[in-house]
DNA sequence: ATGTAC
């Protein structure tokens, strides 16, 4: 039976593992089936809030979780999982949990390399970033300049990545530098609700709004000359990270379908601690449902970011001429995946919920790409506007300790409201610009919301993960321009 | 994140 979240007060005593690895033990909530685990530094650690600490515990009473119920260090609290969460349930006996993705599915990131340089782009950098911002829609229910009938919709959810490159998008070497190759094959016939369509057929190829951006950026170190020379990383490199997801669409289909898993958990006798731990067993028919349909929002994501890319291409071209700009990696943040682990050394199929959190699959994966096989997986952490990204790389330690995961950004610290109190947008404006950044944004609360100081420094963040060894530093790239929603 | 509350 449902009932309320457990309202825990007071900080439980943590377990240290290492400097930065503290578990949770499992008599913090009644019903945790395997202790939390939280990656973060002592500093990170003192800014920790109950909130996430809670819902963390909260994951760990889930039937199936395996090893622990895991917190990235930019974990802040979400809806029911934290964001910034990591779990895996069992492929037979777990369940999956439309709170342990997010509800914009596959919210991701990618990174474009080109052979420009700083010199190239700074000067035009106020016209090119007005440029971009026309060139793609941005904003809170903005509508796309692509026109797509039902039929063409329905490919997009089943081909992701895929039919952009196919319609002209993209080039078929984009769809080898992304994880999944842009494109989850639905394991069953495509069922979305007519909401999902009507919400999905506008804006395909539009950037949305929140922390989503489209930025322009300097390659400004390299920490690791070997993995950045696989990566086609130099310093002084211009490159363009897109951060979007699947836009009101997969908004609809988490909302369709927390409903219906709202009841399967009570009609299959799973006890909520929290009712937005909404959740059914994966193998019941809710809960293949509702994968496949957070399959057909991640196809939808992947091709929304393709999209993009070819308007982004398509204007540095009329800027810079024949530019070279390759895709280094494309990465989902908010998905579910089945996945082969090796737990307790044993392999085992499992539905890993990465919430926030990025793959990290290191060198010799068979789903790394070829390219980057004897290295390891890209790893792409923006940080928030004005601040530096960082291009990491996935280690072994990953498989061993998170289930291939690592961080996925800086991690909010205060809400949006409170930002919209504390700053104005003119005003950040000014900053970054003496900052060498330039922004355009559909309104100056929108910069307000996103202010630097309401984010966790991604340095601190980053240091994490590379510490602990489930990603390592490679590069370093920081802002010149940024287009926001 | 989001037709920023059906």
């Amino acid at each position: 039976m449902t009932t309320q979240p457990k309202k825990k007060k007071t900080m439980p005593k943590l377990t240290r593992v290492t400097d930065y690895i503290w578990d949770v033990p499992t008599d913090f909530i009644e019903g945790m089936r395997v202790p939390g685990r939280l990656f973060l530094s002592p500093r990170l650690l003192k800014g920790l809030e109950i909130d996430t600490l809670t819902q963390t515990a909260n994951v760990a009473t889930l039937p199936g979780i395996q090893k622990y119920s895991m917190a990235m260090p930019d974990a802040h609290p979400g809806y029911g999982f934290p964001i910034g969460g990591v779990a895996a349930f069992d492929a037979e006996e777990g369940v999956i949990s439309p709170g342990g993705v997010g509800f914009d599915i596959n919210c991701g990131v990618r990174v474009i390399r080109t052979n420009l340089t700083e010199k190239d782009v700074r000067p035009k950098i106020r016209k090119l970033i007005d440029a971009l911002f026309h060139a793609v829609p941005t904003g809170v229910g903005a509508k796309s300049k692509l026109r797509v009938s039902d039929s063409e919709l329905r490919r997009v959810f089943e081909d992701g990545a895929k039919w952009a490159v196919e319609e002209g998008y993209g080039v078929a070497d984009d769809l080898e530098h992304c994880e999944e190759n842009g494109r989850i094959e639905l394991p069953g016939d495509l069922k979305v609700s007519d909401k999902v369509m009507k919400r999905g057929k506008p804006q395909l190829g539009t950037l949305g709004s929140g922390n989503h951006f489209l930025e322009v950026q300097c390659v400004r170190e390299i920490y690791d000359q070997d993995i950045a020379d696989a990566f086609g990383l130099r310093v002084g490199d211009i490159t363009v990270m897109i951060h979007c997801g699947s836009r009101g669409a997969g908004h609809q289909i988490c909302t369709d379908h927390l409903k219906v898993l709202g009841k399967a958990a009570k009609k299959y006798g799973i006890e909520l601690v929290d009712r937005q731990l909404a959740c059914a067993p994966v193998q019941s028919k809710e809960g293949q449902e509702y994968f496949a349909a957070m399959c057909a929002g991640a196809n939808y994501a992947w091709a929304n970011r393709q999209v993009i890319t070819h308007w982004v291409r398509e204007t540095f071209h009329q800027f810079f001429g024949d530019v070279e700009m390759d895709l280094v990696y494309d990465v989902a943040h908010n998905v579910a995946k089945l996945e082969e682990h090796v737990i307790d050394g044993k392999s085992q199929m499992v539905y890993v919920h990465r919430k926030g959190a990025t793959r990290a699959f290191p060198a010799g994966h068979p789903d790394v790409p070829k390219a980057y096989r004897s290295v390891g997986q890209p790893v792409l952490i923006p940080g928030s506007m004005g601040t530096p990204s960082y291009i990491l790389c996935g280690m072994d330690k990953a498989m061993e300790l998170t289930f291939g995961s690592a961080c996925h950004g800086a991690g909010r610290i205060g809400s949006r409201k409170a930002a919209m109190r504390k700053f104005r947008g003119a005003e950040i404006e000014k900053e970054l610009l003496a900052k060498g950044i330039t922004v355009k944004a559909t309104h100056p609360s929108v910069l307000a919301e996103e202010a630097p100081a309401v984010y966790k420094p991604s340095d601190a963040v980053v240091e994490v993960v590379h510490q602990v060894g489930i990603a390592c530093r490679v590069a370093q790239v920081v802002p010149i321009g940024v287009a926001k929603g």
